[in-house]
DNA sequence: TTCTTGTCACCTAGGTGTTAATAT
DNA sequence: ATATTAACACCTAGGTGACAAGAA
């Protein structure tokens, strides 16, 4: 069984809808996807990797007010999306599949006792525009939402591992993890709960650097517990 | 087969006697111990492993005054060492030996494909003269000269491998990065090399910034070059 | 006196959102 | 009008020797 870490950050990015940058250079998600794992045999060699699926085939402009029918569309399987004033609605049909390119954890492969004793991170994953990239990044399309996904893989030593590839992995799909990519952020409350919570964005942050460490309550998640108070409630995006 | 990157460099270094820091905290080495792996079985599983062992049994003294019968003596194993003017002298007998630790390459265990594609770095071994470090540092002895060994370990799949644990190790030695560990630096000749070959140290580099990169020969060693140049060929290290 | 320790300024290396310019 | 790009200031994280103070 796995275990997402940080699901309380990620249900508080969730809530808000989870925007992802993708750069030409690629670009790290955060939160970063990290999982604890259980049940694994000890001795055996496991693959670790993770892709990630269109949730819909549509694709979205930012021409909402010049696609006013689309307002009250229903999402469906890769849709392509823009965000008009507080929600994201969508603009149109998917562009065409990218490279359903996949990330194995630069550990693998390795023994399950490995993988148990600690998280594990995928921070070297990162995400891309450029259809072209060769530096084995994960290549999305902006404006379209996706998935991840978390594969465990046995390493068969039989000779003829191929034929049980069908059982001899194990998928994991965290809901709250979904997210849309983008090349700047459309939703502020996203940008401000990204400067909140990531430890590279604290140039970024206004509050008084010297106020909150000290009344602070241990066991809270103190960059965001600020945010999360003031966050308003009424206005969910579009495809919650 | 296993060959030893940097080579010119550790050169470099040993004819002048080279010098590692060990510090409380753990000091990594410069240059870092890096090799390049050939002829392993692509297939196997390997452990990639580092230790320490002393050049000789001597404890070394600054109070070379206070030891004149010593200037003449002959190094053996296990030495202690003083730097005096501008070589090293043996100053009595070695310290109690230290605990005989070795570090692993955290990629152990890999595929001998693995290891054998691009060059293998040891720049996470750290240094240290804490005799109770928790941190799995190699912990060695101030003033006293050590070999570094690296050792290449077969894992055997078969069920009884204990047994055949002497044949399925290789070591490998390179007299050429034999150092002594200090908590300050002796020779200042070692302090300038470090400081010209060390990205690490370039706040202390004196030269004009804008002067060398220019008429830069590549294939040179740039960094060290000018410092070759006026290195001083005469006064060699006592354990030369 | 000799050796060790802790702090420091100054680096490398690279992850942030911002911003202005540029595509489309 | 919208989406993307590239340069940038500002961070995290951590590796340098210098230096002053301390220990043996």
């Amino acid at each position: 069984s796995v275990q997402l870490e940080m699901k309380a950050l990620w249900d508080e990015f969730n809530q808000l809808g989870t925007e992802m940058i993708v750069t030409k250079a690629g670009r790290r998600m955060f939160p970063t996807f990290q999982v604890k794992i259980f049940g694994m045999d000890p001795m055996a060699d496991y693959m670790l990797l993770m892709d990630f699926v269109p949730v819909d085939d549509k694709r979205y402009r930012q021409g909402a007010a010049a696609h006013p029918g689309l307002r009250l569309r229903v999402p469906s399987p890769s849709d392509r999306y823009a965000f008009h004033s507080s929600s994201w609605l969508v603009a149109g049909k998917a562009d065409p599949a990218t490279p359903g390119r996949v990330h194995y954890h630069p550990d693998s492969p390795a023994k399950g006792a490995q993988w148990m004793k600690q998280i594990v991170s995928f921070d070297k994953l990162k995400l891309t525009n450029n259809l072209l990239d060769d530096n084995g990044h994960i290549i999305l399309n902006s404006m379209h939402r996706y998935q991840p996904r978390f594969h465990v893989v046995y390493v068969d030593p039989r000779k003829d591992s191929e034929k049980y590839a069908e059982e001899n992995f194990k998928t994991f799909v965290f809901e709250e993890t979904r997210f849309t990519a983008v090349t700047a952020y459309q939703n502020h409350r996203i940008t401000q709960l990204k400067i909140a919570s990531n430890p590279f964005a604290k140039g970024f942050r206004d509050c008084d650097p010297e106020d909150w460490p000290r009344n602070h309550r241990p066991g809270a998640l103190p960059l965001m517990s600020a945010f999360a108070r003031s966050r308003n409630p009424v206005s969910s995006p579009a495809h919650q």
